[in-house]
DNA sequence: AATGCGGGGCG
DNA sequence: CGCCCAGCATT
């Protein structure tokens, strides 16, 4: 076993986390769940959802079971709505394929939708305590440092030579505790702003000994964010509100939402009463969308966006998941109207 | 206001 | 293969 591998699990035994609910058990379902959950998002937002997601599915049979739209339901909030949908297929596929257990192989795991090389590693060494290699974002940014890689991870070049490293370094022993050790080292100590002073393995860091430690990973500047400009149109009768599913794939898939209608501008006065403007910010472009209320059908434009419509009465549970954007602007119409 | 974060899908 | 897409939390 390497420096790097060593010296991390001596910190693991005595500073790592080890009380995070998908450790107790540590079964293959709740390892994957909470793994689907932590792509894109960090561990203390994902808690409650995993906690609720258990509580309501408590084997993936029960996920495999249910209707796609209490499973969108159970993830509004997270993002990444596509996430969702492959976790509900992957349960699927694990109940008709798998015969209701989860694969313990690499090349298995990553045909479950959703599941790509690095889940599947963290999955075989969390869950079955194989030997798995991972490079998320954490992993990706402590070998960067470590090994004062300057090149752009995004780089095909790249990639293959951080999945090397990671190869290098993952040992034959602890397969799990290893795992959640490089994870929890990029996640607290080899964070954003890093705290060298604390980390196991500054003494042949290479970024650190460089002074380069916080520059690593380079980032690629970003292209320049566009505005797109839509109205969402509030149909309103009375407290029922008139709403669409959006198509499976694209922003919110799956999603209920009010019917959009995507503009070049926001400039003349559309039929209605007018709410104040607002922006949502996606990665690669920010939505500033005005709310519409109206009160007859008639007074809609054409932007279907799918056939069916469904109404929605305020004050009764969710039929389905509403982006966050959209259960904002319903708990204040909750309130004012 | 800027940044970080895996995998799917397409050409 | 290279490139684009996506929604939050954190800082």
């Amino acid at each position: 076993m390497d420096f790097f591998a060593s010296n991390l699990l001596s910190w693991y035994d005595r500073e790592g986390r080890k009380g995070l609910p998908w450790q107790h058990p540590r079964t293959p379902y709740r390892v994957w769940l909470s793994e689907i959950m932590l792509q894109q998002t960090q561990v203390a937002t994902v808690i409650p959802y995993f906690q609720a997601f258990l509580r309501r599915f408590p084997q993936v049979v029960d996920l495999a079971n249910a209707e796609l739209d209490e499973v969108l339901a159970l993830w509004a909030g997270l993002g990444y709505y596509a996430r969702a949908r492959n976790l509900h297929a992957a349960a699927q596929m694990v109940r008709d394929r798998f015969g209701g257990e989860f694969p313990d192989t690499l090349d298995e795991l990553q045909l479950l939708p959703g599941v790509g090389r690095s889940t599947a590693g963290a999955i075989l060494a969390q869950a079955f305590n194989r030997r798995g290699v991972i490079l998320d974002g954490n992993v990706r940014r402590v070998l960067c440092r470590f090994h004062a890689v300057q090149e752009d991870p995004a780089k095909a070049a790249t990639q293959k030579q951080l999945w090397s490293l990671a190869e290098q370094h993952t040992p034959d022993s602890r397969h799990a505790d290893y795992a959640q050790a490089v994870m929890d080292l990029g996640a607290t100590l080899c964070a954003r702003s890093p705290r060298c002073e604390q980390c196991p393995v500054s003494g042949e860091c290479k970024g650190l000994a460089l002074g380069i430690q916080g520059e690593l990973p380079i980032r690629r500047k970003r292209s320049e964010r566009k505005v797109r400009q839509a109205r969402m149109y509030l149909l309103m009768q009375g407290r029922s509100l008139y709403l669409e599913r959006r198509p499976p794939a694209g922003i919110w898939g799956g999603m209920l939402c009010p019917p959009v209608q995507y503009l070049e501008h926001l400039d003349d006065q559309p039929k209605g009463l007018c709410l104040a403007r607002r922006k949502h910010s996606f990665s690669h472009f920010d939505l500033l969308f005005e709310p519409v209320m109206l009160s007859q059908e008639s007074e809609m434009p054409q932007v279907v966006q799918c056939e069916e419509g469904i109404w929605y009465h305020l004050d009764k549970p969710a039929p389905g998941g509403f982006p966050a954007p959209v259960a904002l602007l319903l708990d204040e119409l909750r309130d004012s109207l």
